[in-house]
DNA sequence: ACCTGCGGGACTACCCGTTGCT
DNA sequence: AGCAACGGGTAGTCCCGCAGGT
């Protein structure tokens, strides 16, 4: 349900979701959609960006911890992404982007649900950045830099319906 | 109207704006629509990426134009952006990116305006590259990490609420 | 339609009443509803009230201006009233009564609305009370107790599926 | 429950009162409730119809038992109806009118149990009636006329958002 | 026996983008 | 050019059952 909502709302936005069909392609009747989530779509969108903010950090976690420089890690994440990316047929985009664009600043509990999440991806970055012997401002500064990258590569591999900008991004971040 | 049309899509995303409050703030009746966009909303947002497209295409010619290095001419547009975004209550972001989350790739029109806009102003961007000596791929090269910097950094200014991401991008792109 | 809708609210209260119902029976699509009642129910309430209320004073105007003496006015007017009520099957209370105990005091317009047409019937009684030669204080006193009676004996005669109660009203009425 | 189910019927009417609502606010849990009234919501209607009746049959008992006529009995019950009426913010009608507006004549259940209550209520004044001295006829006349005032002045006073409609009751029905 | 968490859809009021007639 | 009509769509609430737990 949750997996099925983030997909969606990857491909078409939260508005360009509606309930009934996030709930036809779940399988979900209505009356147990809102005893999880009473306080509707809102909440569901929260939902699904703890979600998949959670699934993105692990793997963000596991790239970094795995690998022996930054740039591995990233480019071994933006392959990853870029394979899911190719799958979906060109159309899953980054799931806080979906929301941040059809909800900052209108409401506000979306609202922070984005910056929450985004705090906790580049927290994650910043932490490894930071173990390998950057200062503190340097590991935030080098976090900054991936989620703009990151976020604008994805961004424009949904526009070009290609997955090339994609690979663009460890190069943009690790050159300084 | 069209100018209505951008900022509302700028604000709340293609989906997230009704045809009914759109036609309300702008003025125009209803009929008076459908008689200039037969094909309807969409169309109405192949035309706001066009009508953006070209005001922000003429910005950065004009930034280029008038800069003596790239860093100065990025530096120059991204003020710029970052001034109307503050005075928009940070709701303004890029015009191309709210169709795209959207639309793209449901909608073929708005899928290829949307690629039409985005190369047109990569194309600027390259033009000017080329002209201080960059080769053709350079500069192409260079074109792409700019669009993917600004639309990142748009993307988190519009999540933080604050202009700050955009002022790291002229030295994402310029620092190799 | 505002007759269907009267109808309605009269036999099942305004709650009782669902739209959809309401614009299968009367035939009307639900797009050509808001666009008369951009405001929803609570207008189409409104509406059924200043058109009942116009109707039945009408009603009152005729049967008093007609008649002889109070007693024969109120006389004939229950009469009337007391065959419609048959006719509809015991079912057609009060149209002020069924949207006074659904939306008095929730909604402000109603409630408003209900007042008005109150105070109209009251009017057009005590003008007629006055006319023939009663005091202003007088009439006035003559049309609350024509109301009490008239609101009292319809709903008696819903609760008890007969038109009896309303046969009272003259006596009730006229005694003192 | 029953009192706070009775409240809220008298307040909004029965359809404007929601099961969600009305468990809400009385803290039961949703199976308790059709623990108690397997039938629903329809057999809550008939038990707050027999508590409210009960309890206003034992305030008629009360205040006719106590005074030496029916014009001070009434006088009293008035009084204390438009007390609470007053301090509810001129909200609590009948509770016999909320539910015989919206489900009468609909549902067979609620339709008997409002009948049933009314000629309880009014078997109690004919009783004291006819203690006085009338005969059975002019005992239950005198019992239906007051009904008829009772229920019309507490509608009225709901549309006026006054008490002062109540203190005419008296005055109809023993002026004869 | 009593309660509760979790479904389960039909229905609510309302608004959508669109079309056709004036 | 423009207003009224259109009906399928929106998110959300309705009243109600049912399996499982204490």
């Amino acid at each position: 349900m949750l997996h099925t909502a983030t997909e969606l709302f990857r491909a078409k936005g939260f508005h360009g979701v509606g309930l009934t069909e996030l709930l036809t392609v779940s399988g979900a009747p209505k009356g147990s959609f809102y005893h999880h989530f009473p306080d509707g779509k809102e909440q569901l969108g929260v939902a699904t960006l703890d979600f998949a903010g959670k699934a993105f950090g692990a793997l963000i976690e596991q790239c970094f911890s795995s690998a022996t420089s930054e740039r591995e890690a990233i480019d071994r994440l933006m392959a990853l992404i870029a394979d899911h990316f190719e799958q979906s047929g060109y159309r899953a985009g980054c799931p806080v982007a979906s929301i941040a664009i059809d909800a900052v600043p209108t409401s506000e509990q979306l609202t922070k649900a984005v910056q929450d999440v985004m705090e906790g991806w580049k927290a994650i970055v910043a932490k490894y950045a930071e173990g390998r012997g950057h200062s503190a401002k340097a590991a935030d500064d080098f976090a900054e830099r991936f989620a703009i990258a990151l976020e604008g590569a994805w961004l424009l591999a949904r526009i070009k319906q290609s997955k090339a900008p994609l690979m663009l991004v460890a190069d943009m971040v690790t050159s300084n």
